[in-house]
DNA sequence: GCACCCGCAGTTTTT
DNA sequence: CTGCGGGTGC
C-alpha cells in the first residue's frame, strides 16, 4: 500500500499501532478521532512528514489548517523538527490566515485593494456604531453589539444580505444595515474576519480557473480540531477539495467531538458526522491511548463524559496505574475555596516537589479569578492568568497601529476617527460630526473631505492630514523599525503619554511596538510570516492576469515553482503593510508576564489543549459549572459536560475538584448547590478530603460537607465525605487564617435547588432557575410555564416542589 | 472639549 | 462589587 522504505521510516517509530495507522493511511478522506492527549498533534504532524517523505506529495500539495496561530506555529515547528522542510510552499496557518493569504494574491479577483486591512472585532464594533450614527439607526432598538453578532452570524452562514430571509420589520432593518456595513467597508478597503472566510469561499466558488487551480494543487488537507469548524470553513473546505470524484485531494480530519465548546460561537461539531456522510469516508480512526494522565483521572473523564448521548464514542485507557485518586474539597465560602488552594499549592510546591507553572487553577468564568488572585497575592504566591487583553489590542498600540494604517491607508474611517483628535487636538464632535456629513453627501472618505470644511475647524482637520502626509513622505523606503519609530514620534503619542501619571506602561508597550515590528522582519526577511503568510508569492504564478490567463495551463508550473512575484497583483505587500496584516490576524500573546515560574490561572475553555501536573477545578457549583444559562437545555448542558470533560483531561497526575457553599458573585452572596457533576464521577476514583468544622462539629448538628444529605435536598445524595483526611496535618487543621468562616446562622430551610419543579398557588407550575440569599432574604428565581420567570422571595411565596 | 458621575449589566473566545 | 459607556455640566 505505501513504499516499503517509509513502513520502516524512523518517523513511525514510538507510534502506537493507531497513530501508526492513522499516518500511513492512503491518499483518501479520512476522520481521525483523537481523544485528550492522544498524540494528536503528534499524529498530524507525523503525517505530513510521512508524505513528503515517502514522495506522495511536495510541500507545495499540502494545506494545513488550524484554529489559532500557536497550534499552527506548534506544528509547523514540530514538522521541521522532523524534516528538512521548505515551508515557503506548504500552506500552514489559521483559517482566516489563510485565507488572507488567498485573498492577497487574487485581491483584484475579489475586488480588494492589495493593501486592504483587516477589522478586528474592536474595530468592527465601532465601524458599526459609525454606520448606525450617519444613519440614525435608534440604537435601543438595534444595539450596534447585536447587529455585529447579526452580521457575523450571517456571514458564518455564508450568507449575503441579498440571501438572509427576512421575515419580519427588525430583519429586514438589520439586513439593511448588514447591505450599508458591506458599502462601508468595500469603500474603505477594510474586511473583518467573517469577510475574509466569506470572501475567499466565493472566490472559490465562482471562479472557476481559481478553484480549479487550488483543487489541483492541493493534494493532502489536514484539518485540526475540526470539532470547532462552522459551517463557513467547513464549506471552504468542501470548495478546496470538491466532493468526491471531484479530482481534489484528500482530507484528514482530526478533532474530537467530546472537545467541542464553541457551539455557542458557531462550531457545528456536526460537520463530523456530515463530513463523514459527504465524504463517503472509509476511513475512521480512534485515537484512544492516552498518555497524559494516570487512571483514575482518565476514568473520571470517561465516567462524566458518558452522561453524554450522541456521541461519536470514545474511551481513554493508559497504561500508567491508576495513580492519586481525585481530590475533592467542599468549601464554606469562595474565601475559602480559595484559601484552601493556596495551602494546597504551597503543599505542592514544597512538599511534593511540583513546578508552579506545572499548576493550574481553571475556572468556569473570568469574575472567579478575583478571590483566586487575592487569596496568592496575599500569600506571595506568583501567578499568571491567561486570556487579558492582548498586546495588539491594547488602546495605545491601537493608536500607533491607527496611524501607521493611515499612512498606508488614508480612506479607512475607521482609524481616521481613532486618531484624529488623540492626542486631542482641538478637533471637537461637532467637526467630525460635519465632516461626516460633507463626506456622507459627496459618498467619499473623510479624509477627502477635509478640504470642505470651513474656519478653525477646518485648519486644524488640514494640520491632521498634512501630519499624516508628511508622515507618509518621511517614511518612504524607510525600514519599518524606522517607521514606528516615526510615527510614535510625530503623532504625539508618547509625549501625551509621558505627561499623563498613568501612562509609562502605555509608553513601554509602544517601545515594545518598535521591538515587535523589529522582531516582524527578522523573522522572515520582510514579514513574510511562516504561518500566516500574508502573501502568495507562489501558487498565482500561473494565474495571472496575462492575456492567455483564461487558458492558462494552471498545472504546469504551480506545485515546486520557483519562487515568482505575485503576477497578479505585479507587486509585493509592503513591510508595513504586512506587518498590519499580522497585527489584526495574530492579536499577539494572551498572557501576562510570562517567563517567571507561576501558577497558571485561566478558564476552562482557554485550558484547551494544554496540559499540568496538577490542576484544580475550582467553583463547581450549580449555576456556575454548569453555568445557569446553559444547564435549561439539553444541549446547553452536554455542552457543559464537555467542558468539564476538557478541565479534567487537562491534569496529568493530580487532580483536584472543589466548590464552596456561598459565593459572592454580582456583590451578592450567592449559595450554590454543588455541581451535579460530582454525581457524574465514579465514586472509586475520588476522595473527600473536606476537614470537620470545629464549629458544626460542637453544636452537633451535620457538618456541611459531612455525611448524610443536606437538609435541604430533596434527593438523598451520595455521601460526600466519607472519610475525612485526618490523616494528612495539611488537611486536618486548615488553617483559614486570614478571616472568620462566614457565619450560617440560617440554613436554606425552603428545600428547593435549582432546577426543581415547583407550585405557585397563583403563578402556577414552574421551575428553579436559581437561588439566591438565605433566611428571609432567600429569593429564587422561577421560570413559571405560563406567567414568565420571577423573583420570588422565599419568606413570602408559597413555593412547593412538585 | 473634557472631566466627572451615574447607571446598568454582568458565560465561555479566536481570528 | 466592578467596569464601562453614555450623558451632563463646566
Amino acid at each position: 500500500m505505501f513504499p516499503e522504505n517509509a513502513s520502516s521510516s524512523p518517523l513511525l517509530h514510538n507510534l502506537n499501532p493507531e497513530q501508526r495507522a492513522a499516518v500511513t493511511l492512503p491518499a483518501e478522506h479520512a476522520l481521525i478521532l483523537a481523544g485528550a492527549g492522544s498524540g494528536k498533534t503528534r499524529v498530524l504532524t507525523t503525517r505530513i512528514a510521512w508524505l513528503l517523505q515517502t514522495g506522495q506529495v511536495t510541500p507545495g500539495g499540502i494545506l494545513a489548517v488550524t484554529f489559532t496561530n500557536k497550534a499552527a506555529k506548534e506544528m509547523l515547528t514540530r514538522l521541521s523538527a522532523m524534516l528538512p522542510l521548505n515551508v515557503r510552499g506548504m500552506w500552514m496557518g489559521t483559517f482566516h490566515g489563510l485565507c488572507n493569504r488567498m485573498l492577497r494574491a487574487h485581491h483584484r479577483s475579489v475586488n480588494l485593494p492589495a493593501t486592504f486591512q483587516i477589522l478586528d472585532t474592536q474595530d468592527q464594533l465601532s465601524a458599526i456604531k459609525r454606520l448606525c450614527k450617519q444613519f440614525n439607526v435608534d440604537e435601543e432598538r438595534f444595539p450596534p453589539k447585536q447587529l455585529q453578532y447579526f452580521i457575523s452570524g450571517c456571514k458564518e452562514e455564508g450568507q449575503r444580505p441579498g440571501d438572509v430571509p427576512a421575515r419580519d420589520e427588525d430583519t429586514r432593518k438589520k439586513v439593511e444595515l448588514y447591505q450599508l456595513y458591506e458599502d462601508q467597508c468595500q469603500r474603505e478597503g477594510v474586511v473583518d474576519f467573517g469577510e475574509l472566510m466569506l470572501r475567499s469561499y466565493e472566490l472559490l466558488r465562482d471562479q472557476d480557473a481559481i478553484r480549479e487551480h487550488y483543487r489541483r494543487r492541493f493534494r493532502h488537507v489536514l484539518v485540526d480540531e475540526f470539532q470547532d469548524t462552522n459551517r463557513l470553513q467547513y464549506a471552504w473546505l468542501k470548495m478546496i477539495v470538491g466532493l468526491p470524484g471531484e479530482g481534489g485531494g484528500a482530507i484528514m480530519a482530526v478533532g474530537d467531538d467530546d472537545q467541542s465548546i464553541y457551539a455557542f460561537r458557531g462550531a457545528r461539531v456536526g460537520n463530523m458526522a456530515d463530513f463523514v456522510r459527504e465524504y463517503q469516508v472509509r476511513h475512521q480512526i480512534k485515537l484512544e491511548q492516552n498518555y497524559r494522565s494516570y487512571g483514575h483521572i482518565l476514568d473520571s473523564a470517561n465516567a462524566l463524559i458518558g452522561h453524554n448521548t450522541a456521541r461519536l464514542g470514545k474511551n481513554l485507557r493508559t497504561t500508567q496505574g491508576a495513580g492519586e485518586p481525585v481530590r475533592v474539597f467542599e468549601a464554606a465560602s469562595d474565601f475559602e475555596e480559595a484559601q484552601w488552594l493556596v495551602d494546597e499549592v504551597r503543599q505542592l510546591v514544597r512538599n511534593d516537589g511540583f513546578a508552579r507553572h506545572e499548576i493550574a487553577v481553571l475556572y468556569r468564568s473570568n469574575a472567579q479569578s478575583r478571590v483566586i488572585e487575592t487569596a496568592l497575592v496575599n500569600a506571595g504566591i506568583p501567578y499568571r492568568v491567561y486570556g487579558g487583553l492582548r498586546f495588539f489590542e491594547r488602546a495605545e498600540i491601537k493608536h500607533a497601529l491607527a496611524y501607521l494604517r493611515l499612512i498606508e491607508n488614508p480612506r479607512d474611517d475607521t482609524s481616521f476617527l481613532r486618531v484624529v483628535n488623540f492626542p486631542p487636538r482641538g478637533i471637537g464632535a461637532r467637526t467630525i460630526e460635519q465632516l461626516q456629513d460633507l463626506a456622507r453627501e459627496s459618498g467619499c472618505a473623510l479624509v477627502d473631505a477635509v478640504s470642505a470644511v470651513p474656519g478653525k475647524a477646518g485648519a486644524n482637520l488640514g494640520a491632521f492630514i498634512a501630519k499624516i502626509d508628511v508622515l507618509r513622505e518621511q517614511t518612504q523606503g524607510r525600514t519599518l523599525r524606522e517607521i514606528i519609530e516615526l510615527v510614535l514620534e510625530h503623532s504625539g503619542l508618547i509625549e501625551h503619554y509621558r505627561a499623563d501619571r498613568e501612562g509609562a506602561d502605555r509608553i513601554e508597550n509602544l517601545e515594545e511596538l518598535v521591538n515587535a515590528g523589529e522582531s516582524f522582519v527578522m523573522q522572515e526577511g520582510f514579514g513574510r510570516d511562516a504561518v500566516a503568510l500574508p502573501l502568495d508569492e507562489q501558487a498565482p504564478a500561473a494565474l495571472g492576469q496575462s492575456p492567455a490567463s483564461q487558458g492558462l495551463d494552471l498545472d504546469a508550473p504551480v506545485l515546486d515553482a520557483p519562487l515568482a512575484p505575485d503576477q497578479e497583483t505585479g507587486e509585493t505587500l509592503s513591510p508595513l503593510a504586512a506587518f498590519l496584516t499580522h497585527a489584526a490576524l495574530e492579536a499577539g500573546d494572551n498572557q501576562a508576564q510570562a517567563g517567571q515560574d507561576a501558577v497558571q490561572l485561566m478558564t476552562v475553555h482557554a485550558s484547551k489543549g494544554l496540559e499540568f501536573d496538577a490542576v484544580f477545578i475550582t467553583g463547581l457549583e450549580e449555576g456556575l459549572f454548569p453555568h445557569e444559562n446553559s444547564a435549561s437545555d439539553r444541549d446547553g448542558l452536554e455542552e457543559e459536560r464537555r467542558l468539564m470533560y476538557v478541565a479534567i483531561t487537562r491534569a496529568r497526575k493530580r487532580l483536584y475538584l472543589s466548590h464552596a457553599q456561598t459565593r459572592m458573585l454580582h456583590g451578592q452572596t450567592r449559595y450554590n448547590l454543588r455541581s451535579r457533576f460530582f454525581d457524574e464521577l465514579p465514586e472509586g476514583a475520588l476522595k473527600w478530603i473536606t476537614p470537620k468544622r470545629s464549629a458544626s462539629a460542637s453544636t452537633g448538628a451535620a457538618p456541611w460537607g459531612s455525611s448524610g444529605a443536606m437538609p435541604w435536598e430533596a434527593a438523598p445524595r451520595r455521601n460526600p465525605t466519607p472519610q475525612p483526611a485526618w490523616g494528612r496535618s495539611s488537611l486536618s487543621a486548615p488553617d483559614f487564617g486570614a478571616g472568620p468562616v462566614p457565619e450560617r446562622k440560617s440554613e436554606p430551610e425552603h428545600g428547593l435547588r435549582v432546577g426543581m419543579a415547583v407550585f405557585h398557588n397563583k403563578f402556577g407550575e414552574g421551575k428553579v432557575l436559581a437561588i439566591e440569599g438565605a433566611g428571609a432574604d432567600a429569593r429564587a428565581q422561577v421560570q413559571f410555564t405560563r406567567h414568565g420567570t420571577k423573583w420570588l422571595a422565599l419568606s413570602v411565596a408559597k413555593l412547593t416542589p412538585v
